[in-house]
DNA sequence: CGCTGTCAAGACGAA
DNA sequence: TTCGTCTTGACAGCG
């Protein structure tokens, strides 16, 4: 028996006006003369960004979604040293209580995928510097909703720089350097073009990072194409963690853009996947990342409704046997 | 009003 | 070494 959790990215293309991504860039800030009316700017947007992502999760709960990753992009500008003075999260605590606490109400699985220019493994050092600054932003929002910062902010391994084999022993090198409170809310994905599942699970057993399954990128990116005689060590990189084991679902474009996401998921693709995982663990949160974000999902679901032996306990939780 | 180019951030490969 | 591309949603600017 194992319970499966369909979740979406960041937007809905279902809900209107909803962007939880509104920005002010580093260029329209500075030309805005009065600083304060500028930080006004920003705070206003992210404000609007904060009570967008609410009305998303309460959109989700509406239609039985619990798990959710949130935009990387709330608070625009935060990360940018020239707003290192600014103390957002002083200012926008009360916002982030309100949706951390409806969150945690309605038993929801929140988390973040900061951009690709969080690279733990790069060999320079103002670049590792910055990632680790987007850490630091990425916990304070977690820790401003009250959300237990472990786990939640998924992450490549990174570039190769010219020698594989080095780079990844480079990431461990890197993490030396981060204080465990941020190490903590990191997990590995496997990427498309570089680092495969043997990779990360070096990485992730070493560690003890738990490990997210990209299926689509296994697909462009492997060793074995045979994913599931790598499936008990990917569960047992979770064994220490507060929350279940999650799964990234896509799928290619076309033969010709196979890495890109195509509007949909290929519902067979996913029952297969279903029955390989089906009474391995006791629950597993499926990130649907396409184009077409919660209408994918929704479609997903309408076509697992048509399996007798799926037992729906919400519109995207199901339990099989 | 709608289309196009630009936007903080990195990596990579072609020229 | 420099430049375009990747990828992506928002937005400013232009016609």
């Amino acid at each position: 028996m194992t319970l499966f959790r369909l979740g979406y990215v960041s937007m809905s293309v279902q809900v209107e006006n909803c962007s939880p991504s509104q920005t002010v860039t580093w260029k329209s800030f500075s030309n805005i003369s009065d600083r304060d009316a500028a930080i006004g700017k920003v705070r206003s947007v992210a404000q609007s960004n904060i009570e967008n992502c609410l009305r998303l999760l309460k959109h989700n709960n509406a239609n039985g979604i619990k798990f959710f990753r949130m935009s990387s992009r709330i608070i625009p500008l935060a990360t940018h040293e020239e707003l290192a003075d600014w103390d957002y999260k002083a200012e926008l605590t009360p916002f982030f209580q309100e949706l951390g606490g409806y969150a945690r109400k309605k038993g929801m699985r929140v988390g973040f995928h900061p951009d690709h220019f969080v690279v733990l493994n790069t060999p320079k050092k103002e670049v590792l510097k910055q990632s680790i600054y987007n850490l630091v932003y990425h916990y304070n929002m977690l820790a401003a909703m009250g959300e237990e910062p472990v786990h939640k902010c998924v992450l490549h391994i990174g570039g190769s720089y010219g020698n594989k084999e080095e780079s990844l022993e480079r990431f461990i090198e890197n993490w030396a350097k981060i204080s465990p409170r941020i190490q903590n809310t990191v997990i590995l994905e496997n990427d498309d073009k570089t680092f495969n599942v043997e990779d990360v699970l070096y990485l992730s057993e070493k560690l003890e990072v738990p490990h997210v399954f990209d299926l689509h990128h296994h697909a462009a990116n492997h060793n074995d194409s045979d994913w599931t005689k790598y499936w008990e060590r990917i569960v047992d990189t979770w064994k220490h963690s507060p929350s279940p084991v999650k799964i990234h679902i896509s799928s290619p474009k076309s033969e010709k853009q196979f890495r890109a996401h195509a509007d949909y998921v290929d519902s067979e693709m996913f029952r297969q996947f279903m029955k390989e995982v089906s009474g391995t663990i006791p629950q597993v949160d499926c990130m649907i990342e396409a184009k077409q974000k919660d209408a994918a999902l929704f479609k997903l679901v309408e076509d697992l409704k048509k399996d007798p032996d799926i037992k729906w306990h919400e519109g995207a939780v199901f339990e099989t046997q």
